[in-house]
DNA sequence: GATGAATGAGGGTTCATTCAT
DNA sequence: AATGAATGAACCCTCATTCAT
């Protein structure tokens, strides 16, 4: 299955790709035109369902597509060594920025994917995160030095409101820069030293001093 | 412009507004079916759009309707006099849930308009938002009693911390609880209780002990 | 159900009947296009589907439709008092060559539907079928005067080869006349009297002399 | 024409025959996929086109195909020698019940070739037809006993008769044993015995006795 | 004010046929 | 000879919107 279209040269597959991705992220699943598709990519209509059956089966190679290129990104960047729990979720956080900054139609399918997607197909989306979650979450989580956690600190519960906080803050800088011209990029050293900030008010209740 | 449909008798116009936002809820602005709802309100095609012009108007009218009513409800309750900010922004949080949760297809439609709705649409959705958080936040942070921050602390940007993981924490308890048969009012000082523990983590690292 | 289609002017509606029998008649139920019908009846797309729903629905009220109409016009002709089953049977045989040549796209759509209707809507035609059936055969076969047969024959069996022949013979002549210009209705004594001929040998060989 | 098909090995060209085959008489001309029939005989799709020029062409070829070797079956088979032609008949009668029973597939696509084509293929397949009709038939009259049959009988009228009605008898019990477990076959004798009974009945109305 | 019949572009999908390789 | 990628018209069906009544 899909050989037909990974046969292909990698010019046209991109173009391809990159009209479907488009569509989707602006549309999301149900909306989201196969004619928009085919007229953006430049191809007809019979050879897109030759090469992926249907609307569905498109879908979900690009969400593949997306969760593989995502998370090639992500596993180019090894984190900083270190055991400090908030310096490895301020990197992890940063990283998370970068890469939905950087591919910004992809992050948003995968999102939807993950959140708005008909019912039959929410599953085997599930499950392909999962595989992925799976893999990476061990690494950011090993070795922690809990000791530096003051007594009475629930440090579970510490990490739950850790990583919901990081969650939140990555959202409202995205918000921020959609659409702006500037780039994130740019501007990354500022916001690492607003990450920093933030973290130091959490990490000063959490940690001992 | 609605006032045909505003000199309606309440009965008729609720069972309308509510055909339309159940429909608009559950199935988002663009899919939304017109037919679903005049079939669920009992009305003609025609007499819809006479009083709304077209979908559109129609789902800027409801957005208006759902984020009066959901202000109204914020407004009812006034918060307990205190100038603790944390207090305040527990309640708020509590507030938050208890509205979300009572009234979850208005804030499913307010949630969905700002973030999935048409590119065109978008601006003025937000504008409208924005009104109202301009009338609401200086409520939740005048005469806050900032002397209890420790010396150091960047004031605003540890409200600011403060909120975005309110707003984070009600998202999670909001997924925790869809769909669930127990009711969250049910649970809603053991969630509490979590609030609590949560905040007092940041409390310890924000204020003078 | 059906009630929009119904409410229509008579022009109108035999008008859009009329291209649903013939393409369905043509080229059977799958084949069949609503594209084509809609193009003969001058109508649009959307109305089509208004007025029966789908292609499926669309089917059976018209199979309903020449199911009531070659109904009635069998119940107009009473055939003539007699207790021989051989003129009740000649006289039914001509008559439904009569209808059948009178309604030949009805009459093949009746056929159809009932041998090469999809799996899902054969038990619902068989059943209207049935209905028709259990009202008219007792009709045929009470009060025959078995004593005229022959000892020694089995009347079941004689019954049944009679149907059957007539049946075969129905059918020679419908294919004889098919598409010919004259009318089988200026034959149709020349035809009773071969019908006549055929019956003597079977008659002969059946009751007693 | 057809040659580059018909210089295959013969497995392959049975292959592809096959295929066809099972596909045309499933589905009948128009619904029969050509994609069907390349997945299940193995063979690209442009080899198809290539052998038979279009789908109508490769129907044709099949509808010869299959009629030669219905012919050819026919022609295995000779009939017991004697000039009574109910005996003639109903041995006919039988035979060609074993061979609509030992190739169904065949037997539907003639049948359904011949009722359900598209008009434009309609006459080339009812020329078909009557050139094995017109080689067949002479052989089934000839040498036949007329003196058997009883005075006043037109006996060219009596023969059409019992042919209609061998016709639709053969009709009726492809119906009865249609998916049937049990084969047809393991009853002949048993439908035999019912042939001769019904035969009996108009043996006895076109004899002298 | 109120109705709902009517429109037609657009939705996803299938398929015989062609043609560069 | 043989492949199968590519085409595009046709399939049934949906829907916001209009308009005669």
């Amino acid at each position: 299955m899909y050989e037909t279209f990974e046969n292909l040269n990698q010019d046209k597959r991109e173009t391809i790709l990159e009209a479907c991705i488009q569509e989707f992220a602006e549309r999301g699943y149900e909306k989201a035109s196969t004619n928009s598709m085919i007229r953006e990519a430049g191809i007809s209509k019979g050879i897109l369902f030759h090469y992926f059956g249907n609307k569905r089966s498109l879908f979900l190679y690009i969400v593949d597509y997306c969760l593989q290129t995502i998370v090639e990104e992500y596993n180019k960047y090894s984190l900083t060594e270190t055991r400090d729990i908030f310096k490895r979720l301020i990197e992890l956080g940063v990283l998370k920025l970068k890469i939905n900054h950087a591919y910004p139609e992809m992050s948003k399918i995968l999102l939807e994917a993950l959140l708005n997607s008909p019912e039959d197909m929410r599953l085997v989306i599930e499950s392909k995160y999962s595989r992925f979650s799976k893999e990476y979450m061990p690494i950011l989580f090993q070795d922690i030095d809990y000791s530096m956690f003051r007594k009475g600190v629930n440090t579970a519960k510490a990490i739950e409101t850790l990583m919901l906080f990081i969650e939140a803050l990555s959202q409202k800088y995205l918000k921020d820069y959609e659409g702006k011209q500037e780039d994130l990029l740019q501007d990354i050293d500022k916001i690492m030293d607003e990450y920093y900030e933030y973290m130091e008010i959490l990490k000063y209740g959490m940690y001992s001093s």
